[in-house]
DNA sequence: CCCGCCAATTGTTCCAGATCAATTGTCATT
DNA sequence: AATGACAATTGATCTGGAACAATTGGCGGG
């Protein structure tokens, strides 16, 4: 099924931060005039491995995945992609490095290349943004990298938590409850994890105070502070077995 | 200990392709002239994650390796960097989110961000192919969450000495023993194993004469279809009772 | 309201890879 | 050649999370 195409979708009135505080009034007329609103439904494919980008993407509303699959079938959510979010950014024309799908019903600014490339020609900066936003994109690839590595299913899904609450721009701190548009076996498949895996370790933080659940998908934090501990791998709190530990192994050296 | 200068470094006669190609005879002489050859021995910082970016760093020589650690000491290599390879790609002037160090006796050419930019600003091409070697990187990464995430430890050994000969461009096609500088220790911190695990693999890979090993750093490729199909992913290669599974998990469907 | 479907939870068993523990190389120094 | 310091290997256990297996819960359609 082909994406489909938003009437309207060139008004100038929706917002676009991504570029807009680098171009002049022009520059942004020109770059509205680029930008197709498209929609995606819920599971439906962006984009798929292999196949040639002609498209920037920009997520408008709604949550995108990005995943790649292993001959046999084992799979990995690479990222989640939230509003504001370029959706995968790589050398213009090449094959896509990961499938894109929907996580649920999105709405994504779409902009070819080719035409990008021209504008990107009389004002530089463009290219200039796309490198700083891409030097992001790694950061978070280089941090996923040490958590899939290294960190416990907790540590995993308390970061997932609060990374969700950070990207949704979600009321976390305030305790109030949220919805959770990915389903376990997409959590699961974010972190390396398995389903049963990831709905034990939510049973436990409900056990522990430190969320409330009242449906799976309905979420509510209770206990930032205690996420966030675990989310740095400090593990128990106030306790500091963990920090005699932890020196012994830094003085290895390198 | 400070990173030592290489007298001659700003010779004009040494290759540097990574802009080489976009600039002009001018361009790349101006270049040049930006371009320091700096030493590094074995475990020195070349720079420590959160420390600010104020330059760019190109291997000429040696290998690097990029580092993160959590706070109680679990450690993980995120990447290892080879000549012609840029160190880390950022945005300029912001922390460096890892640790990078040498892990063999090596050379680096350095360019401070400053003129770097002042330069780009006259050859927009730059920006541009920064932004496509970010790119790269981020496809890299990207595979590398796949294989952490989801591989077997064969699978990620396997791939690590395929990964190694291509990027070190050493002559493994051709049954021809090769250094590896890294430790077991360092494979292990890439492939977030421990060390035993990935010695008893290097043991099984050697009993089953896929390679060959007459000292721990002196590696021989005997059998390289039989690397390949292990880092894939495809396991035993003539069986089919993997495929028959593939299919079932790919019927899922999103 | 009941039924069927699928997501999520919970319980049980199993195993790949971690951890703990020696032992064996390798090489630099005297 | 003996000594000491590490790196690597090998062996013996242990365990966190996977795999397998029911059971429960929610929701849409008759």
């Amino acid at each position: 099924m082909a994406l489909r195409l938003i009437d309207g979708g060139r008004s100038d009135s929706f917002e676009f931060p991504l570029f807009d505080s680098i171009l002049d009034r022009t520059g942004r007329r020109q770059l509205r005039r680029l930008i197709t609103l498209v929609a995606a439904t819920r599971g439906q494919v962006i984009a798929e491995e292999g196949e040639i980008s002609r498209h920037l993407f920009v997520v408008a509303d709604g949550v995108i995945k990005l995943c790649k699959v292993m001959p046999d079938g084992r799979r990995l959510i690479v990222a989640f992609r939230y509003p504001g979010d370029p959706v995968s950014l790589q050398r213009r024309d090449t094959p896509w490095p990961v499938t894109a799908r929907a996580v649920s019903d999105c709405t994504l600014h779409r902009i070819a290349w080719e035409p990008f490339g021209q504008l990107a020609k009389r004002y530089p900066a463009m290219d200039r943004a796309l490198f700083d936003l891409a030097g992001d994109d790694i950061a978070n690839l280089q941090d996923r990298l040490l958590r899939l590595g290294r960190g416990t299913t907790e540590e995993k899904l308390a970061s997932f938590i609060l990374e969700y609450c950070h990207a949704a721009r979600t009321p976390s701190s305030l305790g109030r409850e949220f919805h959770l548009p990915m389903r376990r076996s997409e959590i699961a498949e974010y972190l390396a994890l398995t389903i049963e895996s990831v709905s034990r370790v939510f049973s436990r933080f409900k056990r522990e105070r430190i969320i409330a659940m009242r449906r799976p998908s309905r979420i509510m934090v209770l206990n930032r502070p205690a996420l966030e501990a675990l989310s740095l791998g400090g593990h128990a709190v106030s306790e500091h077995g963990t920090h005699a530990n932890a020196e012994k192994i830094l003085r290895v050296g390198d």
